[in-house]
DNA sequence: ATCATAATGAGAGTAAGTCTTATTCGCACA
DNA sequence: TGTGCGAATAAGACTTACTCTCATTATGAT
């Protein structure tokens, strides 16, 4: 199988622990129950949550828990942060973590949607934004290309 | 003359006014002084502001009116909201009163530079969007591409 | 098992942005 | 050029997403 949920995550679920241990650990922080229950949440979402999502569906965790835990991802290259313009953050995995895509944004409700584009496109555009980032002294980490409209459920009106 | 501030704009200051007096009166909105004078103070900033830049620039401004005003100028299609993360939001001229282009966010410092790609990748890009967009019965209204890293005043550490 | 250190969680604190309301302004019409 | 009504203003109270504090608890190495 080359994948094993309904979104495209490149790696099994064992392998997605593993890899948030390892990173973690990169960095000197630990991977504790609370912070294995945060990432199954997001894994069990399948797309872009906020932090009440979070929280509703896993109880347990403490909203102060979970904020920190969420930086701590962060910080560690394991989750990103989604700030659309709504009212709250939304997070993902991070990129090797689950495969380079996009964002399909409503403006009406703020929900976020992952969409994938071609390989041929996303090095077109790497490239001319690394000329221009040359020419401007800036050193690129990632490029985010969100299309901004209205979902199905809100309508064209 | 083709341009007629060091940023790119595709208007005069007189057919900026023009085009935001258009734009307020198609919203039931008037051009009042206090809008003349944001409008200004974003214009003068030449890229893109936060409220805090344009109270300091525009001291008679008040805060309140500042926000709701831009909300205004939002809603009327005059402006844009960049939510990049950091404290504050961006505001810059939307669309057509200043011509298609993109940003690179400083994930240090917050700074966002505004910058140009060619006409050719950016059909590309919004044909490939609009075929997803339209698999997931998503309206589209516009994209926003940004490239996140250092800026040239942060280095690369 | 023990210990040093990191993580937790409840609540106080911070601050960006919004709402309220009394006052003032701007435009239409006379 | 006056008059009046509805929109705009501005000051500050309010909301709330998020962070900080700190006493307590869990974690992993020895």
């Amino acid at each position: 199988m080359t994948s094993n949920r309904d979104t495209d995550s490149p790696l099994s679920t064992s392998d997605l622990h593993a890899a948030v241990s390892l990173r973690l650990a990169h960095h000197d922080y630990r991977y504790t129950q609370g912070r294995r229950r945060l990432v199954e949440a997001i894994l069990a979402a399948g797309q872009p949550v906020t932090l009440p999502d979070i929280v509703v569906a896993a109880p347990g965790l403490a909203p102060s828990s979970v904020y920190r835990n969420l930086d701590v991802l962060e910080r560690s290259g394991v989750v990103n942060r989604i700030t659309a313009g709504g009212d709250h953050a939304y997070f993902e995995f991070a990129e090797p973590l689950l495969s380079h895509h996009h964002h399909l944004v409503c403006v009406d409700c703020g929900s976020i949607e992952d969409v994938f584009l071609d390989d041929e496109l996303e090095a077109s555009v790497d490239q001319s934004l690394a000329e221009v980032a040359g020419r401007a002294g800036f050193t690129p980490l990632r490029h985010s290309l969100d299309l901004h409209g209205r979902c199905a459920g809100c309508g064209s009106g």
